[in-house]
RNA sequence: CGGGCUGUGGCGCAGCUUGGUUAGCGCGCCUGCUUUGGGAGCAGGAGGCCGUCGGUUCAAAUCCGACCAGCCCGACCA
């Protein structure tokens, strides 16, 4: 390809509105742009990119034996209410209708199509199966940012395991994990696997696949004696016990005018501190009022009260509080509710504790946990924080990292094929159920993944394996007809042994070109110039530093081949 | 959804407070000449419904209102 003729609209100044190193690079290189919020065109040269990230993809599947189809990205909603999740996921799905006024959806993921076309099957002779494609998802997400990172249009490979029992999706599980690894590690990215939460897309357990970077908006745990690691989401960390001093009486309330904050209430007195108290959160559980009680030091992990409960939850508004409570957030407390009260393990037997006394202005002192909170359910609530004692081993230190979520894998069991009816007959005869995983990977993700940890302050760095080219070939003076021809024969010769090569023979001055290669991150350059050519020579270097080389022209086809092995 | 900010040629910005020539600057773009191993110089030129709608006014990029869009923080997130 010739950059004369290709459309690659680089700039030289950061757009305005880019903060993240990967969202500012894709589009200052002319790989990206946006057309609205959360939603970016492919540029030749992103196109490039995400097509190499696809095949990656897709060898790696088939390699544990996927077959590749292509669903539709417009769905009928009949079949989201069948499962349930046309109600469940309100929100983010788009929703619109065809001109007989039937009810569609855009794919939010493709589950339900899936657990559709598995219906076909009838017998287990025909298990297991492992099906998947690559294809647009539109999540109307509340705030897009950062951007490829986190966008409302994008292209997600989805895989879907059909399988007859338990044992036949852990083994379809566990050649995930390891396609997915060798995916990572191909695509240059790091990735750690992680226990995580499924959120609602239902099912027992899920890994998800991260990669360190500070831009992430996932926060993982990590021990680093065992090994252990998880997302925040389900991290649980070991808290030193707290010795309370005996109080013995009855609870008594005190007049605490204006203190509407734990840290206020704090600067009451020692008897007072963060850990003598008792913060009380009001969430809607399903329909349910419901208040929640942790240490007043610990914060509420939100997801982990979602998935422990099994139903959606949401902070309770101000006006429902105060209808419930009689009172405004600052001043609640769970001592003598009628609702019900989940509280965090880390309170289990306290005593002589501070909380709200369900009037403002007003707190109660020597609560005693178990004597006086109506706790109906114990569960491990609490979000774990750096350098705490990992629960897994309890020796070493959890340290908590920001990470991309770059992939993640599902056990998802029989929710889908119950409700669509993707029943198969076993050797009895009698109908059961298939047992799903899903599997995701988003691409434009990914490519921004490995930008945010390989670039520099000139550019990107891309990996070989997903560069838009492999080597630029920059003639410095195009014009000179030497320059010229030994340009053309090198990438004659490049291209003949399969090298994506792109020609730089714009009339440009060296500066603008060296510098357009650097941003764009090829990975190998040669320059070519009347200088060097005097002596038969070209000038090799590599994007990320470590080479830099003057070798004869004749050299370069085979120096190149011995780099790429 | 709450809070903050921003919308002026392709990109980055000034002008707005205090309304009044032809809306300006840098980069980029086009033409010519010179230059050419790290974002050139000179000369000439093209390109703007000032986000949209409405209001105030003799007069609006500038003042007022509504709306739309985008960004950042938070809530949220398959």
């Amino acid at each position: 390809m010739r950059w004369s003729q290709m459309f690659i609209p680089t700039l030289r100044d950061d757009p305005a509105d880019a903060v993240a190193p990967s969202h500012r690079l894709l589009i200052r290189g002319g790989f990206i742009r946006q057309l609205m919020a959360g939603s970016y065109s492919m540029l030749p040269l992103g196109m490039r990119v995400a097509t190499k990230v696809s095949d990656i993809i897709r060898e790696e599947m088939n390699a544990i034996g996927g077959q590749e189809f292509l669903a539709p990205v417009i769905h009928p909603a009949e079949l989201w209410k069948t499962t349930g999740r046309w109600d469940d996921v309100e929100g983010i799905m788009v929703k619109f209708e065809d001109r007989r006024g039937i009810d569609l959806v855009l794919a939010l993921t493709h589950e339900e199509v899936f657990a559709h076309l598995a219906s076909e099957i009838s017998s287990y002779k025909e298990l297991p199966q492992l099906w998947y494609h690559l294809q647009t998802k539109f999540r109307d997400e509340a705030r897009p940012k950062s951007g490829l990172l986190r966008v409302r249009e994008f292209i997600m490979k989805d895989s879907y395991s059909l399988d007859r029992d338990r044992d036949g999706l852990d083994r379809q599980f566990e050649a995930h994990r390891g396609a997915y690894n060798r995916i990572f590690t191909r695509l240059g990215l790091d990735s750690i696997a992680v226990e995580a939460s499924s959120g609602n897309m239902g099912g027992s357990d899920s890994v998800e696949f991260v990669v360190r970077s500070e831009t992430g908006e996932d926060r993982v745990a990590r021990c680093g004696r065992c090994g252990y690691s998880a997302n925040l989401e389900r991290a649980v960390s070991l808290v030193e016990e707290i010795e309370d001093t005996p109080w013995g009486g009855e609870p008594q309330p005190f007049a605490t005018p204006g203190i509407r904050t734990i840290a206020g209430l704090a600067e009451v007195g020692e008897f007072a501190a963060a850990e003598r108290q008792i913060k009380t959160l009001a969430y809607m559980v399903g329909d349910e009022f419901t208040l929640v009680v942790l240490r007043g030091d610990h914060d509420l992990e939100v997801q982990k009260l979602a998935d422990s409960v099994g139903e959606a939850v949401r902070t309770a508004t101000e006006e429902e509080i105060v209808a419930k409570l009689g009172a405004h957030p600052g001043s609640l407390g769970a001592v003598g509710v009628l609702y019900p009260v989940v509280a965090d393990h880390a309170l289990k037997g306290r005593t002589n504790l501070v909380t709200g006394a369900n009037e403002d202005d007003v707190h109660i002192r020597g609560v005693d946990v178990d004597r006086d909170l109506p706790v109906t359910k114990w569960l491990d609530l609490r979000t774990v924080n750096d350098g705490e004692r990992c629960g897994s081993c309890g020796e070493g230190a959890l340290s908590v990292t920001n990470v991309i979520e770059v992939g993640h894998i599902f056990k998802l069991g029989t929710k889908y094929s119950q409700a669509l009816g993707a029943n198969v007959l076993d050797e009895t005869g009698r109908p059961t159920p298939i047992v799903m995983g899903s599997y995701g990977i988003g691409v434009g993700r990914a490519m921004a993944a490995v930008v945010e940890v390989s670039h520099d302050d000139r550019g990107i760095i891309w990996p070989v394996s997903v560069a838009p080219f492999t080597v630029v070939i920059t003639l410095l003076r195009p014009d000179n007809p030497g320059v010229a021809e030994a340009g053309d024969r090198l990438y004659r010769d490049l291209v003949e042994v399969g090298l994506d090569v792109l020609l730089d023979d714009r009339k440009e001055r060296p500066g603008v070109k060296f510098a357009d290669s650097e941003l764009i991150g090829i990975p190998y350059r040669l320059t070519v110039g009347p200088r060097g050519l005097e002596a038969g020579e070209v000038e090799l270097t590599a994007r990320d530093g470590w080479l830099r080389e003057n070798l004869p022209i004749l050299q370069v086809t085979e120096r190149l081949v011995g780099l790429m092995s």
